[in-house]
RNA sequence: CGGAGCAUGGCGCAGUCUGGCUAGCGCACCUGCUUUGGGAGCAGGGGGUCGCAGGUUCAAAUCCUGCUGCUCCGACCA
């Protein structure tokens, strides 16, 4: 991608009484506000947005098949579930031309129940185990926080069907290890919490995921055995009084063990071999994905750079053009830039514009691209190339060869 | 939903209390020259009628009423 047919509005004013991952994004002109709770997604943003969704699609894929749902949902399954009168003033409707109602799905419970229920009639057609990564809409009473608290957002919403109770809760407990997993491979230091309350959802087991941040809205305790040893039996052996540390945390994910809450009322049943009829226990699982894209600013943000965590870059490596002027310089970014695509696709970026390297230089820690290759008149006479990791702050001259072994 | 605040060029703000010169500043933008290695400098220049509607007044960004939008605190919240 050229610099110059990206549409990346940076902005060095913005308002100093927002969030700080609100302010980042509108500084790094990754997000425009459109309304209340209401974000566009500019290229930059859209860019780290679908590399989170790409990894967390990724470890789903290990125990979920993928889906896209659709975000408008007929009232009529919503008034079965019996969650539309229980969900409240969050539910967005829409009345379409034949005066039916239309929810905006916060979740997508009934509708995947919808999706299986005429399939499963026997115990040997289950599991069965789905996920979307899909908008969602609650109208929430106060959106704010930017995009950590906004009225849509992006989430990856996982469902499963067992047949028994034993089954939907061993499932529960593999997600619960695949997502710490997930959470350890994009940096964040997530921390399981039991939770009794379940909410509108229901269900009677639950956990939710926090990381923390002096920002959350929420105020967690956990054991401090956490940050160092974690594992799936420390966990389960958690009890209240080994709860020793309190933090702000932002909450990036919640899963339930949904038990028969949602197959009851709409009829999910399946035909055990004694030729009797079981309702099937169902699980659900959440991450809110545009929510960890500002959880990860509030995280790894500094004054004037994001060293995202590693995979989530929306650039892995980029040309800097130093003398734009120069018809050899440009040539020479040219020819680098074409060779770096064959490897790195579309996450080579070459900033041909014609701004000072400085202001180039700076613009690309606020990015978080991670390696920069500088080319400039100086480099073109030493026959050399002028090498940045910003994460790591290394720089260093090398050739032409010396580049190419080193990426 | 309760409380508070804000709305002035593209962005961030001052001016409003105590009505009155041509509505100001920083950034951004345009032109020229000099620059170009972590958000360049100098000089010149363009752009706003002050959220919307009404009212008071000789006169309203400024005072009053209503409306709309947004932000912050709280309650709420998969």
């Amino acid at each position: 991608m050229k610099a110059s047919q990206f549409y990346i509005p940076m902005r060095k004013n913005v308002d100093n009484s927002l969030i700080k991952s609100h302010q980042f994004l509108l500084r790094a002109g990754m997000i425009h506000a459109i309304g209340a709770g209401l974000y566009a997604w500019l290229p930059l943003g859209w860019r780290i947005l679908r590399k989170i969704e790409n990894v967390i699609a990724k470890y789903h894929d290990k125990l979920f098949s993928r889906t896209c749902m659709p975000i408008m949902h007929p009232e009529k399954l919503w008034i079965e579930s019996g969650r539309r009168n229980s969900y409240g003033k969050e539910t967005l409707c829409a009345v379409d031309r034949h005066e039916k109602v239309l929810i905006y799905g916060p979740s997508a419970e009934e509708v995947v129940v919808d999706c299986v229920r005429n399939y499963v009639q026997s115990a040997k057609h289950l599991p069965i185990t789905l996920y979307n990564i899909q908008w969602k809409f609650r109208d929430e009473v106060r959106p704010r926080f930017g995009i950590m608290r906004c009225r849509e957002f992006l989430m990856c919403d996982g469902y499963s069907f067992h047949i028994s109770k034993e089954k939907s809760q061993k499932f529960y407990y593999q997600v619960l290890e695949t997502y710490l997993e997930m959470f350890q491979a994009i940096n964040l230091n997530v921390i399981p919490i039991h939770q009794n309350d379940t909410g509108e959802i229901g269900g009677d087991l639950s956990h939710e995921f926090f990381v923390r941040a002096q920002t959350g809205e929420d105020e967690i305790e956990f054991d401090e055995k956490w940050l160092a040893d974690k594992n799936l039996t420390e966990i389960l052996n958690m009890k209240n009084h080994d709860k020793k540390q309190q933090s702000r945390a932002i909450e990036i994910g919640h899963i339930f063990c949904l038990n028969t809450v949602y197959s009851k009322p709409m009829k999910l049943k399946a035909t055990l071999s004694d030729n009797t009829q079981q309702n099937v226990y169902m699980g659900c699982y959440g991450v809110g994905v545009s929510r960890l894209l500002g959880a990860m600013i509030e995280i790894f943000a500094e004054q004037n750079k994001i060293v995202w965590p590693k995979g989530i870059e929306p650039f892995q490596i980029a040309v800097v053009n130093a003398s734009y002027d120069s018809k050899n310089v440009c040539e020479k970014c040219e020819k680098i830039y074409g060779m770096l695509l064959q490897k790195y696709e579309s996450d080579v970026y070459y900033d041909d514009r014609k701004l000072s390297i400085s202001e180039k230089k700076v613009q690309l820690s606020l990015m978080g691209v991670p390696k920069l290759i500088i080319i400039g008149d100086k480099e073109l006479q030493n026959e050399k190339f002028t090498y940045i990791d910003n994460s790591t702050k290394l720089r260093m001259e090398i050739t032409d060869s010396e580049l190419f072994n080193l990426i």
